[in-house]
DNA sequence: TTGCTTCGTGTCACTTAGCGACATAGCGTC
DNA sequence: GACGCTATGTCGCTAAGTGACACGAAGCAA
């Protein structure tokens, strides 16, 4: 099965598991409902996910891969603040349709996390593979391997910043507080930015020559 | 129960629990194993923890709880590295004599959480409370309240950091490789402090007035 | 076409993690 | 000693996961 087919798969099952989780509660929810709900065994299900909880981590990650796929390609020439507010925007007006309810059903684990301990390891799991994704970009821009001790706790700062930021958000935009503030993609981005440039000293953030 | 007889208790649990999983591998351990080896019944063990693998989270927040606690009695008037240097020495000289072997035994469980997802899970879910207790000693630091956006990711990229520093001298440490430039605690201190200062802006690390 | 292989999935049987309900034993208080 | 409170044990059950095997679709060769 090639890697994006299967991964195609993992989303197609993390929203219908997500969706169930959200409507009636983890515990209520079934490996067998699940499985149902997207129209597969359940054997096959469990060929998938290594339990019923990290069924949520796709989608979860979902919410984080528009911001990693922009630092991906993160021009060395470019500031922070600069790369984000232009390729958000960019992302917001061209980016694929489903996107925007999958953000939406991320933010709803997140904050069913808080109450959930189940929810929460697949929301830190996730996190801590945005964590790697992160320290991959920081080893390209500091030109050092990707295990590199400075790396490691560069990009760990920076991914907890991001967790932080990405719950705090969520929360006011799903307790339909003025979303306004969030609105103006230049602001978001900027606090972004200057999140990631302060808890790695700087070391992140500036264009490298 | 009283609180502190529970955590003795789940402490317990735990080291048991860490031996059997390093013994033996995760898989291999059956919660009926956890609990002869411990004297307890097995429906006790899920009384005081929701999941196998959640057994080892206190030993392995042991590994950080000497920390937590100098943290927690940082005089406002001291910088960090001057109080973390005094503190863990006298920790080490005067410090009870059981903290040596649980930290070994929680470094074992951070290596095998490079394998194991489900153990991957308790470390990050005990990291996650390290976080919050830091989020109080942070917000007191600062004088402001706990849930405060600032206070959250000064709290959450400072534990993230010293995460990171702990798989890495943990892994050291039980590599066995020369341990000599741990053995120094003024300098292991200096690196600590260094790395909450830098992941926190500046904002964390001098004295408060 | 036929036959072979490969791989994803379904089916079924099985183990065990984990919980609800009730019984019991320890322990402090009067 | 009687009473209540709470931690633990016992029993039984549900459901999370797994192993083994069979089926069917797709690809490839002759």
């Amino acid at each position: 099965m090639s890697e994006a087919r299967r991964a195609r798969l993992r989303l197609e099952i993390s929203r219908e598991a997500a969706r169930l989780f959200w409507e009636q509660g983890v515990a209520a929810t079934s490996g067998d409902q699940i499985a149902a709900a997207v129209g597969l065994s359940t054997r096959t299900i469990w060929r998938h996910f290594r339990s019923k909880e990290s069924c949520a981590e796709p989608i979860v990650l979902q919410g984080t891969v528009t911001l990693m796929s922009v630092l991906r390609d993160w021009p060395r020439e470019r500031s922070l603040e600069e790369h984000l507010d232009a390729e958000l925007v960019r992302f917001r007006d061209e980016g694929p349709p489903v996107g925007l309810a999958d953000e939406r059903l991320g933010r709803k684990m997140i904050r069913l996390a808080d109450t959930e301990p189940a929810l929460r390891t697949a929301w830190l799991m996730a996190c801590d593979q945005l964590e790697r994704q992160l320290a991959a970009v920081i080893a390209g821009r500091l030109e050092r391997p990707a295990g590199d001790l400075e790396v490691r706790m560069h990009a760990a700062a920076a991914a907890a910043v991001v967790r932080v930021l990405d719950e705090h958000i969520g929360a006011a935009l799903l307790a339909d507080a003025d979303t306004t503030e969030f609105e103006d993609t230049a602001a978001v981005s900027r606090r972004y930015a200057q999140a990631i440039r302060e808890a790695t000293g700087g070391a992140i953030g500036d264009p490298v020559t």
